[in-house]
DNA sequence: TACCTTTGTGAGTGACTACTCACTTTGTAT
DNA sequence: ATACAAAGTGAGTAGTCACTCACAAAGGTA
């Protein structure tokens, strides 16, 4: 692991701790044992940093969900799947996660790194409204658009409450509800 | 409307457009036109004015939430009203939710003002779990749970993209969604 | 060896920010 | 009119933070 990696790795372990702002470039150095110049000789300044970190986890996330893509079965095990699967991400990458939650609620950060976020997003939404449209639902894109935000309360509730909160519960309900549900 | 009140409400303007860490009191003060100074007089210090802020949002959640409370109707018709409220009341107050927002998912800023959030958030979750309770549907506190984040969920999609979401169409479909489960 | 590039250092700097304080103005009760 | 409290001011302060820069060490190449 290079100098560079451990920077990276501590900055997003900070920012996900503390929050981008309250996170001053001193600590970084410190907690990674470098000198604090060397996060500006490699990103530049704290926002190429952040960047370079939303950009390495989009990348991996984009990984993962391509690999998942490959996978074929009728669109409505696919979209059970996509709940599935994104309810276990977001534990396997809890602490990325919660970064990039406290980066997309955040009106003056978004715009330093939002547009990676969205365009995820996005690539996640026509997905699940492509398989809306093969089960023939009315209004698919809104339904997808549904869906992606009962997963996204979720996740975002388990973020707040690590410790209690029932995501595997909620996952067995969520997936339950669209089983019963006659599109 | 006092020099005291000005401020409350030009800083709740800036937090939310801003986020808090962003907004430095000088602008405050500039742009409710008085002193820097009468802000700390006020209110202390900035936490302090946060912390006000939060307090007379909620407060006057509270009140329009025990006003609806008084209603009284079938457990069924209890859910969707509260769907159809909840989704009408962020577009109202949508300046504070959006501080409300920011704040929320903020790490460090959670322990400022996040206790009293928190216990509207519960009180919410109680009171629907009573009427998932009544319809005696099994695991009525987690079935609240689930129905108190898909609400939040389509909220937080709506501040984030204000103009285009298409909120009354995701209150129709997750009302509908409701209509057709049978618990 | 000599030379160049990359990596690394840490003291220093200018800009900013929350907060203070001595002082003035305004309102109000007697 | 006088006295007193509350509201209001704005220059000043101590501290923090992102970022710079002159310099040193390490590593590769000939």
């Amino acid at each position: 692991m290079t100098n560079k990696d451990i920077i990276l790795q501590t900055a997003l372990r900070l920012f996900a701790e503390q929050g981008y702002d309250r996170t001053p470039t001193s600590q970084i150095a410190r907690e990674a044992s470098v000198s604090e110049g060397l996060i500006f000789r490699h990103y530049i300044n704290k926002e190429g940093l952040l960047k370079a970190i939303i950009a390495q986890g989009m990348a991996q996330i984009a990984e993962t969900m391509a690999s998942y893509a490959e996978q074929s079965g009728s669109p409505r095990w696919a979209l059970i799947q996509h709940i599935e699967r994104s309810l276990t991400s977001i534990r396997e990458n809890e602490v990325f996660w919660r970064l990039v939650t406290n980066i997309r609620f955040q009106s003056g950060i978004s715009a330093i790194a939002g547009k990676e976020i969205e365009e995820v997003n996005q690539f996640v939404v026509r997905h699940l409204a492509e398989n809306f449209r093969k089960i023939s639902t009315e209004a698919p894109e809104q339904q997808a658009l549904l869906l992606f935000a009962q997963i996204d309360g979720i996740c975002l509730h388990w973020l707040r409450d690590t410790e209690h909160y029932p995501l595997d519960k909620m996952k067995q309900l969520l997936i339950k509800q669209y089983n019963h549900v006659y599109f």
